[in-house]
This record gives structure tokens, sequence and C-alpha cells, in this order.
DNA sequence: TTCCGTTATGTATAAATGGAAATAGCGGGA
DNA sequence: TCCCGCTATTTCCATTTATACATAACGGAA
């Protein structure tokens, strides 16, 4: 396999607007790496995406959310890179606290649609 | 437009396993759809898609949940059609229990995500 | 036996998605 | 001035996904 799966069975929570997903597991997982690397080109490398590909998904939060969640620089002494705004770091901050919501210890309706999946899907193993 | 989408921005909710998805909005649609309506083919000419995704949405259903979700007739006086299972209705009913977890008046997180928008995404015109 | 609408499945085509690669501009340092 | 890695964007191509269409079987009624 060329690429790792979670392989446990998990809920995943997205904010959808009109035809766009506004955020999801895969755009905040990108803010995070951006966040940590200073740079989308980084970021990508790390998660193993295209640069376009990545541009395009931080470019509809743009579209969506009140303000910018990265802020970029092309050239100077760091030959560029991007941040996270401190406006991006309260829309990560707000989607993983809402995420945590959804853990089974939480949100007892979880562990009850967990307990109707087949026993391969290994709920706790 | 051919299509009305729901335009508000609104929370959507998977449960995935490995690379396939369990249920998420579209197949819980789906399964409303079939109880509703009495078979497959009527659910997906409700819903706008072809037969076979509708069956291969409830083929991946059936092959992570513990028991089929739906139970299908071929012929027949009555041609042929499908229902839901009780197992089915209860996957319904749990997920929308889960589902409902993510309101605005439930859960403060979802508002406080809600209120990052811009004003063109009107969380609350 | 023929007819009906459905389930179930395969095949071929169209549409959407994603990636690879190319290109231009940025701006400080050597 | 040139060089570097990054941002930003376009074009082209491969992959994926979904649709359209065709087919067979089902089983009761007429």
């Amino acid at each position: 396999m060329t690429r790792t799966h979670h392989q446990h069975p998990r809920f995943q929570l997205r904010l959808v607007s009109g035809k766009d997903v506004v955020i999801g597991p895969g755009k905040a997982d990108l803010l995070d790496a951006i966040g940590r690397t200073g740079s989308i080109s980084s970021a990508t490398r790390e998660m193993g995406l295209s640069y376009k590909k990545a541009w395009q998904l931080i470019n509809t939060m743009n579209e969506h959310f009140a303000e910018p969640v990265i802020s970029t620089v092309s050239g100077g002494s760091q030959r560029g890179g991007a941040e996270l705004t401190d406006f991006g770091h309260r829309v990560l901050e707000q989607y993983r606290a809402l995420q945590a919501r959804l853990t089974a210890e939480n949100a007892p309706e979880t562990q009850a649609l967990l307990d109707l999946l087949a026993p391969a899907d290994a709920p706790d193993p």
C-alpha cells in the first residue's frame, strides 16, 4: 500500500455551505500542517497532496469564512511561506472542539451507532 | 438550476471505516426514501440518482453493518420492492439522533464555528 | 404464456476530480 | 545580477466517479 489509512471506524465532521465543504477533516489537517511547517509547500509534501489542491482547499475556506485563515509571503529572506492567521487558529480550534464532542466518551449516541457495525469493523477490538 | 441545493450552512456527519463511508447524509436520505417509497427504484427517481449508485450505497452499508439495512423482493404481485429492516430502522434512527446533537441549540461549539462564517453565508439571516 | 415493475449486474460512456509539470513573480542574500 | 524556495496560476493528462443503457431473473396476475 502506498499510504496508511486510518482503519478504525471513526466519525467525521463537515461544515458545508451550498456545494462547498467549508471545513472538514482534510482542511483541518491542512491548516494544522501549515501552522506547524510554516508553508503550504512543506505541508503538501508532508501530507502527500499537490500544491494546487492545497491552495484550492485554502481558497474555499477563505471564500466562506469572514477572514482569511492563513497569511502568505512570497520572496524575502525566508523565501516566502505561510502561517495561520489568528482567525485561522480560532477556526481550527473551534473545529477541533466540535470534533471532540463526537467521541464516544462524550456522546452516547456515537457508541450506539458503532455497536451496530459488523465485528469485522471492530469498534473496540 | 437543475436541482435545489440546501443553501444554508450546515454540519454533516459521516461514519467512516477504512476507505468506505459507512453512513452519511446521502445514505441516510436514501434509507429514508426507500422506507417511504417502498422500493429502491422509486427512491432513486425521487432523489435523482441512478439505481446502480443507490444499490452500491446500500451494498457498502450492508458490508459494514452487522445486519442488512433493507430487505428486497423481486417479482410477485407487488412486482418487487424494498423496505427497511428493523435493523435498518435502528441505524437510521441512531444516525438521526447523533445528527441532532450537532444542531446549534444542543452544541454551543457549532454556533461558535458558524459565527466565523462570512456574512454572505448567512448563518442566521 | 405473456406482461409488469422491480432487483441485480455488466458494459460502455460521460463527467468530475486530482495530479504533474510548466510558468511567472516575489524579495532578500550572495 | 543571479539564485533560491515559495506563492499563485495555467495547461494537459490520468484517474476516479457517476451515469446511461442493456440484460437477465423474479413471481404473481391476467
